[in-house]
DNA sequence: ACATATCGTGCAAAAACGTGCAGAGTCAAG
DNA sequence: CTTGACTCTGCACGTTTTTGCACGATATGT
């Protein structure tokens, strides 16, 4: 046995059961103790393992990078989520806007999807990659640092190029006679452009945001084509925004 | 037997067991071991396997299942990382390529640095959001789901926009003759046309990949202005490339 | 605190290595 | 057909790497 193969492998139980025994392995392997003592050593030193004293663990997994921002997701938008995932139809392209809804979005959209989704967020497209089926695009540009996603001259000059069946966007106020708007300028152009490119346009409407009304308009109710809410907020939905043209989805609940 | 059918056999075997002892194939073909060592020189000389003590071991790149999740980073990849991000200067645009070596260089990128960072990577650019003075952009495209980088026709019509002073890009394969290589086209095509528009090219040089080369040429030595290396692999990279004409940054150690 | 297991280092044998060289085979020009 | 240049292969020889063992030092557990 080479001592190449001899060092994968003991990386390979490392991984695999989480600790290696000198002597143990030195027993299968079929070589002194000593020569796995070397190669432990010598691993230890290219930074692959730890090595302590009867043999090695694995390295510290301090890095952990992922999840960085612990999203806060409330169970309301997990199931907007949840309903906005259920109306992806195969085959559809579909824009996702960022946000936490969205991503609730992202990650109820079952296995085996066969679709394209478009998003100018990073950490949604993040989570999209879970699905294996999945044809996932990012819109470019810059990168806002507070709510995730790319906006800005770049950003809409590169939106001229999709147009998408259906667009799930968030916004931050939802008023019968101000219409739907959020709290930046260019995240709120960048809605716009969006909508204005989309087959159909939903709003994904938590019942925090009913009522509300931020510094700058993404649509008037004429060009949102459907609302996404929970089934707890239906009835207030109904009753302040009902009259508008504009059709109202919700969960069925948990 | 001839020696290119030998040679054939060879990487057979390699493909087949993983490793190559020079002794038993010597064995089974009944020729000399000194003949397997001369073929197994000159198939390393061309980067089609790695040479190693007893024998042959494939080289490191895409066919290692298991290493692909375990080894997301390693200290080698911080210490390289370390030294690139410290040849980021205030105001400079620069280009960071998408993997895990080019996400310990977002990782080390010291705070506060005033500097615009251009990837097409999704996660290395959820990192950078780490520094409020950076400003991100993201080059979008279709996103590959395992390498986490956009690629394709609309990437590379984006990056024609940019025109960075410096950029870092990834590389699986980086061998004297063979120059610089990875393992999927579309890849390459991106990498290439960053190199392009760079004023500075620095290649992300792990020492595994030394000697190594895969399917897709990146880039030409010529080409490249720097190759970014850990301290204990300086030598090794001296040895190998220091003869061409393209300069070799080490890290100064942990 | 003491017994036991494990560790690191120095050392020597064995295995594997690279290099130079010579014989055998190949091929093309004369 | 012969000759000479060339390549491929195996062998000899000195060098380097690997490996197992001995021994004193260090860590662990009761």
């Amino acid at each position: 046995m080479l001592s190449h193969e001899r060092k994968r492998h003991l990386l390979s139980i490392l991984s695999k059961t989480g600790s290696i025994i000198a002597k143990d392995v030195s027993g299968d392997l079929g070589v002194s103790e000593d020569t796995i003592r070397r190669d432990l050593r010598e691993l230890a030193r290219g930074g692959r393992l730890k090595r302590v004293h009867g043999g090695a663990v694995p390295v510290a997994t301090a890095n952990a990078p992922f999840e960085r921002r612990t999203v806060l997701s409330t169970p309301e938008k997990a199931e907007i989520g949840k309903r906005a995932a259920s109306m992806i139809e195969p085959g559809q392209v579909v824009f996702l806007d960022g946000g936490t809804t969205a991503l609730e979005v992202a990650r109820n959209i079952p296995s085996q999807m066969r679709s394209t989704v478009v998003t100018h967020s990073p950490n949604v497209a993040m989570e999209l990659l879970r699905l294996e089926t999945l044809t996932v695009e990012i819109v470019g540009g810059r990168l806002m640092r507070h709510s995730i996603v790319t906006t800005g001259a770049a950003t809409l000059a590169w939106l001229d190029r999709y147009r998408p069946d259906m667009c799930f966007i968030g916004a931050t106020g939802l008023h019968p006679e101000q219409g739907v708007t959020t709290g930046d300028s260019e995240e709120a152009e960048v809605k716009r452009a969006v909508i204005a490119r989309s087959g159909s346009a939903m709003i994904l409407a938590s019942s925090e945001k009913f009522g509300a009304v931020s510094s700058f308009e993404i649509a008037s109710w004429a060009e949102v084509d459907g609302l996404i809410v929970s089934k707890a907020a239906e009835n207030t939905a109904t009753g302040l925004l009902g009259h508008l043209n504009c059709g109202i989805y919700a969960s069925s609940g948990r």
